[in-house]
DNA sequence: CGCCGTGTTGACCAGTTTCAAGATTGGTGG
DNA sequence: CCACCAATCTTGAAACTGGTCAACACGGCG
């Protein structure tokens, strides 16, 4: 992308604020290194993550109006950051990467999707074997492949729309018919992937 | 917008199916009257209603791989269908209108971050209350004035990601406690939206 | 007038949450 | 390098919200 050859590098440490929903949006980020949350948050404190992101991934490119969500850094974090006004001229001026982006915020509303069938319509079961499988896919590890898992069992649950307890004890399950494994607190190795796809559909 | 000295118009009938989830997306449409429920549906049967929408609606402006979600009529429909491919060719010649359904696909978006956080967070009762505060926002109602749901009971519940009984009984409950009036199944009055309000931040 | 689809209500049940008690983990300072 | 402390995670028991099942009411239409 055009944008590679610009931009400023941020750094964030762990739970620390990158920017706050209702801020004025004036840059659009890349990821670098490090995981994102993107999270909504009601006025007693319940918090809903809408998603995860991870290096690669852009965002806050299309906010005109000030940000729609806060994001925070999961662990420490590494991101570049462009001038919002520089990419919407861009897109105005270049039909390609308009197209482009026009593309990913579809994505991402297909995905928001995904997640609103996940929260209104599946089990706890369901959502977590959902989530374990697209976690593998996006960190690429093959069948048994041991990969991290670098948001909290809080970050999980707020995730998923369930309490950090059914995480637990969800995991536990899985663990004990040894369709996963979990030798420490961030990483997970997955067994028997038909079988979390299968859980993923039918729960229990 | 320009694309409203184009179209043809179509007509579809009490729970029709406009077009479903992987059709080819060959038209973009806007709705001239009728409600439609933009849905996904899980293997199972168990459906989610991501959005409905109304008179003046334009949808699937921007599926290019082919319709994300199915698309059916909950009364019956009229509605006018664009050729996609003049709606990308308009976007991209025309910085201006390109920006426009950017705009577009941001408010989409957000409205899903909304509908997230309902479901991943908020009890039956603050679901309802903000639904139908929303409602009757949309359907410009003031204060006292009777307003038309056009959706079932179970077109309500499958977008709250409840069932049909418990909306029942939330509804029960606000006319009991005077909130709103029900004068027909498909017709609603709010008495108090203050105490709506509250009740769609803070529950019961 | 009676039937069928839809809505309402009640009794009971199940899955998830809440509350509470430990167990692990990771970080800090001696 | 180890001990301690705080934060996070795990597990169990009890409570509760919302779901399930079932009976009945309502309303529109032939």
């Amino acid at each position: 992308m055009v944008l590679r050859t610009m931009g400023t590098q941020l750094r964030f440490a762990r739970n620390q604020t990158i920017f706050n929903e209702g801020d004025a949006a004036e840059y659009a980020y890349t990821l670098k290194s490090g995981t994102v949350r993107l999270c909504n948050y009601l006025s007693d404190g319940r918090r809903q993550i809408m998603q995860f992101l991870f290096p690669g991934d852009l965002f806050s490119f299309m906010e005109l109006d000030g940000h729609h969500l806060t994001a925070e850094a999961v662990g420490d974090v590494v991101l570049s950051c462009y001038p919002h006004r520089q990419i919407v001229q861009l897109g105005a001026q270049n039909p390609e990467l308009g197209m482009r982006m026009a593309s990913l915020m579809s994505q991402r509303l297909h995905a928001m999707h995904v997640q609103l069938l996940l929260l209104g319509r599946q089990t706890a079961m369901e959502r977590i074997a959902s989530f374990l499988l697209s976690l593998k896919e996006r960190m690429g590890a093959n069948e048994d492949e041991l990969f991290d898992i670098s948001m909290s069992r809080q970050d999980v649950a707020d995730h998923l729309g369930l309490t950090i307890e059914t995480v637990c004890r969800v995991l536990s399950k899985l663990r004990r018919s040894r369709v996963i494994a979990i030798p420490n607190l961030h990483q997970l190795r997955v067994y028997d992937t038909d079988a979390l796809r299968a859980l993923a559909e039918r729960g229990d």
